[in-house]
DNA sequence: AAGACACTAGACAGACCTGTCTGTTATCGT
DNA sequence: ACGATAACAGACAGGTCTGTCTAGTGTCTT
């Protein structure tokens, strides 16, 4: 306890922990196919690793969707971030939400937001509900933010107006198997921008 | 077989059917909750119904689903046709599509698209896939049509940038729980139109 | 009156799914 | 060297779900 080192060093990841394998592997299913239709088995299966120990991990399957969903967010969060750093100009910046989107959205494989896909097969109240509105705070914010930056005159009317044209890039992205929503998507917001700072 | 007589007088309604009673439990409770989450014996008993009339009526959940979808979509078709008639110009007609929407988003116990919700929590190439693919087809043919009518110098560009404009305000509606994204969509629809025409 | 038909009630089978439990093996710090 | 920890494999229990089956009831037509 007191013994020893104070400072463990690393004191978590190992090489590619069970937990982390576990992670991976819902990750991949879940998005790919739901968290309704993926059983525990599955997952399991694919990570390579006994059930004994995701029950050790996350204790529920609840835990481990609410991991997952955590995990999402979090790359969503770093991908966003890095693809506004490419830029200085405040326009610029505030475009790029939609060529991240775009970017992503061309990988076949893209099935929409995760959050909105979580939500949709769950009962609301529950945990995917929690992080599901978290993430749609976070994501407002950054919109809201942008747009100040960008000297909108209302920057929260405008990020709304943005909201409305990432959830539909988001959307159609998935519905149409295709990236278009989300170019069309970023010349909306450029007009809309050019309209809420003359 | 050829005998009595060959036009048999109405044939399918008899007063309130199982058939009936079963498809609007079913769409009661597959639009609030989902469909993976409702099992069949919610559904048979808020309609008051057997087991068996279901099997005997749908054949499976699957089939119970698809019609479920149908209806859906039967019912959306002639909600927002019946709003485009209110109209007699073309911008009106155009725009009336967000009206429409946007009364549906005020109801509270809206939950968004049912054809997205439905193929979030469904394994790609099944009925659902099927069903919501028709849908959006529709809605597209809709869109451009009405762009057309409006004078839009492009009438698919268009109405590809007002599907974005629809995904976004359904999906808005759903997680935020208001019809401002229906609203606002509406308002973004008008500018475009503006701009296509010029 | 009688048979066809649609429906009801509920038991049942079989599959699947979550979560627990037992027993074994390997690695690591001390 | 040794105890603790983490992981393994897999059986098992309890529940839920779809779908089937039996048996009985009412209604409509002829």
């Amino acid at each position: 306890m007191s013994s020893a080192s104070p400072t463990v060093g690393s004191p978590v990841t190992r090489k590619a922990s069970a937990r982390d394998r576990l992670l991976e592997a819902a990750d991949e299913l879940f998005y790919a196919e739901g968290i309704h239709t993926v059983g525990i088995d599955r997952i399991i299966e694919r990570a390579g690793v006994a059930k004994a120990s995701l029950y050790s991990c996350f204790g529920s399957k609840d835990e481990l969707i609410k991991a997952y969903l955590e995990g999402r967010h979090e790359i969503r969060r770093s991908r966003m971030l890095a693809g506004l750093e490419l830029h200085d100009d405040p326009r610029e910046r505030l475009l790029a939400v939609f060529d991240v989107l775009a970017e992503l959205a061309e990988d076949r494989g893209y099935r929409g937001c995760a959050f909105y896909n979580a939500s949709a097969e769950s009962t609301p109240g529950g945990v995917v509900d929690e992080v599901s509105t978290a993430n749609r705070a976070w994501t407002r914010g950054v919109l809201t933010q942008l747009a100040r930056d960008a000297g909108a005159h209302d920057p929260g009317a405008l990020a709304e107006q943005l909201m409305v044209l990432y959830d539909g890039a988001n959307a159609g992205a998935r519905m149409d198997r295709r990236a278009d929503a989300a170019i069309l998507a970023r010349g909306m917001a450029a007009a809309l921008l050019a309209a809420a700072t003359a």
